[in-house]
DNA sequence: CGACATCTTGAGCTGGCTCAAGCGTAGTGG
DNA sequence: CCACTACGCTTGAGCCAGCTCAAGATGTCG
């Protein structure tokens, strides 16, 4: 579950967040670079079942993951929990803001690089090409929450569990995770259940269904996609279609500098 | 519906948002300001019911509202729709990116101030308070969005409408269009259902429920809070607390050199 | 005045929920 | 090495929040 900073990434060029994957890999993998300016990555660890960070705390650094699994929630008063979003390796998980606005837990055991906010801040002055790929990040973020909010507010139990299945897959995907046809699936039915709007009753049936179908294969902590297609027609294909793609025009054509800052 | 820019807005400091709308404001009174950098503010007009821009559209500008009310949509290959956002004046349109990931709609006619988008990336480079306040106003963005998101997957329906309220209720006080504790509201049934994953039917005896418990009355184009401690406790006010505030410590002291330009 | 949009209410249906029970597997401690 | 516990998965049964269908009222605009 390390990402891969093979030469074989290469062909990929004009993705930002790959590009900026390659970039973060290639940080971490010493302990610190410069990136034009002085920024210091730091690794950190956090283990399975931690919260890396709560709501309402106030966040020295902006980290980004490197190995594993972790999710964004939120609580309700009464006890009720919505997960927001996964994290995979290669993903911000920010706080954009020096205040987090949800808590951050892990589902695996999990490593970060960070660096101080305001080192941050700095390199992203004096870097437009950072700054850009920060702002395509953001906008990637944007789109994918947004395509949630339509699978909550529009879209039917399986509609979902298959939309959210084709989104990890094709993240997955980007990050070189996806073998064969499937990928590491750190996620309980309840996690499922809190990030889908679901009961955990529900999303096992649910599971049953898409397995019944012959679409996918959730369980033992991996997905295994049989019939991409289908599963993209039960997500709702022209849909996910505009979703997906990280890239945009304006974008495409950066390359950032740092990413071919040597390691240490 | 004008972005008032009056004086008594002057204690509001501290605000990215409202600082920025009151530069916007003071932009806009003039056909084109300098903001340190050259950028050319121009006013369109979008009557009602048209859209501004639709999904996959390359656009050449950024924009911001000044009149008006306007949503972000999505639409599903069966024709299912959802809302993902209300604009109102002064909250950036965007799209943050050059294509846009969703469509944008008028509910009234609107008046909008654009800026080619390359002249912005340059003034944002050039000016970090702006990039600084552009950063800001996409993270509370970004935390509206997630509380939607707590909201279809966790809340019921009655919570689900308190919240949206609550939400608005906040966000036209922020820009001074809140009197004696209503707001326009040029919102239809269907439009509601629309953003919170509901039908109309249900929609129209869920704001007879919140008129009968004396919270709020909706109709007419207007929204009239009649308690509002009493709605953001059914909005679930625990979560509120943190969602609203649009601030964030490390921002609250920017303030934007442009905001002080004379008008022309 | 006709056409259309919006709101309202009743009546019956259903997708997804809750409650409850059973099962397999992975620790964990004696 | 074997209880014992905890957690996650699975399935059945009954229920209900919110849906669909239907019909009428009201407003509005050309």
């Amino acid at each position: 579950m390390t990402i891969p900073a093979t030469p074989g990434h290469a062909e990929m060029a004009g993705n930002v967040n790959r590009d900026f994957l390659r970039h973060i890999s290639k940080l971490a993998t010493g302990s610190e670079t410069e990136i034009g300016m002085p920024i210091r990555l730091e690794t950190r660890r956090v283990p399975k079942n931690h919260d890396v960070f709560s709501e309402g705390d106030t966040l020295r650094d902006v980290m980004f993951m490197r190995e594993g699994w972790a999710y964004r929630y939120r609580l309700l008063g009464d006890g009720r929990r919505h997960i927001v979003n996964f994290l995979i390796p290669g993903d911000f998980v920010g706080p954009y803001f020096a205040t987090a606005a949800h808590f951050c837990g892990t589902l695996t055991d999990v490593t970060l690089c960070q660096a101080p906010r305001s080192d941050f801040t700095n390199a992203n002055r004096d870097c437009p090409a950072l700054a850009t790929a920060l702002e395509a990040i953001m906008a990637t973020e944007y789109r994918l929450l947004s395509e949630r909010l339509v699978s909550l507010g529009r879209r039917n139990a399986k509609e979902r569990m298959a939309h959210l299945l084709v989104e990890l897959y094709d993240r997955m995907r980007r990050v070189g995770l996806l073998y064969d046809n499937s990928y590491e699936f750190p996620v309980t039915q309840e996690v499922l259940a809190d990030t889908l709007g679901l009961s955990v009753v529900h999303v096992n049936r649910t599971l049953r269904s898409l397995r019944e179908d012959g679409l996918a294969i959730v369980g033992f902590g991996r997905v295994c996609v049989r019939n991409i297609e289908g599963l993209m027609e039960v997500a709702g294909a022209d849909d996910t279609a505009h979703a997906f793609p990280v890239h945009a025009a304006g974008v495409a054509s950066v390359s950032l500098p740092m990413a071919a800052a040597p390691a240490a």
